[in-house]
DNA sequence: ACCGTAACACTAACGGTTACGATTTAAAAA
DNA sequence: TTTTTAAATCGTAACCGTTAGTGTTACGGT
């Protein structure tokens, strides 16, 4: 029970960075839909059912790394200086990622997804598992706590932002313009900071 | 090339109904993933291409009235009362579509969506073509048209609202609060209306 | 009465996904 | 070392949603 040390691990990650790095490469190269599950692990030199025992679904291919954006985000909200605010600690964050994801080396898978309604539809579900993770993670770390469905409509908001700002002429425009609207929203939700003598019902 | 008047069409939508009776009826009795399109084709007495015909997909068996859903967000934006404020109207039918689906008679549907992966899935991205028409119907039905930008960000918050909303303990009481959240949203893209006394920061 | 076409049927297949059982291989135990 | 355990991989066959291809029927317009 002791931690497995070594080699095995790291195997097992080359072999799905394999599957990952083939995949992507015959995506690109031939489009999504006309690159087979068998052609993939074919190209990446294993079975079928090595390859699902890394990814859940043909989708997941694409999107290999969400759980770096899942955990990158609510490192944003419990990792944040002690009484920094909520929203632009979450600002900062989407913005970096929106412009991770629209640099010029991102482009071509951006494209495809863009491209591919199965990977569009794909993308929307997985962020919907984003918007949940982040809720939870704005519920913990937060000092005055309002209500949990402010917290889960916040998260989705934020994740919106993110969506939203990558499909628009300019992003970086348009995550302060969304993000404003998110602030707006966020205070009268969670009236803290200067506090307004609490309106209360 | 004029409307076909008349019987065909009943028999069509006959069919349709047919089809998606026998398909709840099943899913109902024991359980989606339990059931099998050929399953659902054989209870209706029609071919599987022909249920095809009807339906997109499985999932769409299940969200038979998808289309209601958007017609009516988008109504309720283009034909508000001449002068009435946008975010009212939208709260108002948003109020309606929960109230209808938290009703006892449609427990067990969205029971069953609940409890079934894929019916999530499909429903989140049903909810992503609902939000593009809501945001186009927003950008359309507006005087002091604001960005677009804006547009689809508070039709993807008042989608957010209705799937939030429904989850909620509360149901009646969530789209309140989360609608509150919108209002001040919508304030900061749109600065219209009557110009209250804005608490500025 | 006749034609165009929409609706439906049937078969066969394709492609993502999984169950199953066998086999290898790293890691822990003896 | 040798033995043992469990994880990782493999190969096959199948399941199931979905579609293409090909007819057939029956309604509606002329």
């Amino acid at each position: 029970m002791t931690v497995p040390s070594g080699r095995r691990e790291r195997k097992k990650a080359a072999t799905r960075q394999k599957i990952a790095d083939a995949a992507l490469r015959l995506f690109l190269e031939h489009g999504y839909d006309a690159v087979g599950i068998r052609d993939v692990a074919a190209e990446a030199d294993v079975a079928v059912t090595t390859l699902f025992s890394h990814f859940a679904s043909k989708e997941a291919l694409v999107f290999e790394q969400d759980e770096d954006f899942e955990q990158r985000l609510a490192r944003a909200v419990t990792g944040r200086e002690p009484h920094e605010p909520l929203v632009p600690a979450l600002r900062r964050e989407i913005h970096a990622l929106v412009r991770h994801c629209t640099a010029d080396s991102a482009a071509p898978i951006w494209r495809l997804v863009d491209e591919t309604p199965a990977l569009r539809e794909y993308e929307e579900s997985m962020r919907l598992r984003h918007a949940e993770a982040l809720a939870t993670a704005i519920a913990a770390g937060l000092d005055a706590a309002p209500t949990a469905t402010a917290c889960r409509t916040i998260a989705r908001f934020v994740i919106d932002a993110y969506s939203l700002a990558r499909e628009a002429a300019d992003p970086e425009a348009a995550v302060d313009e969304i993000f404003r609207m998110i602030e707006a929203a966020w205070e009268v939700a969670c009236p803290v900071g200067d506090p307004a003598p609490t309106a209360g019902p």
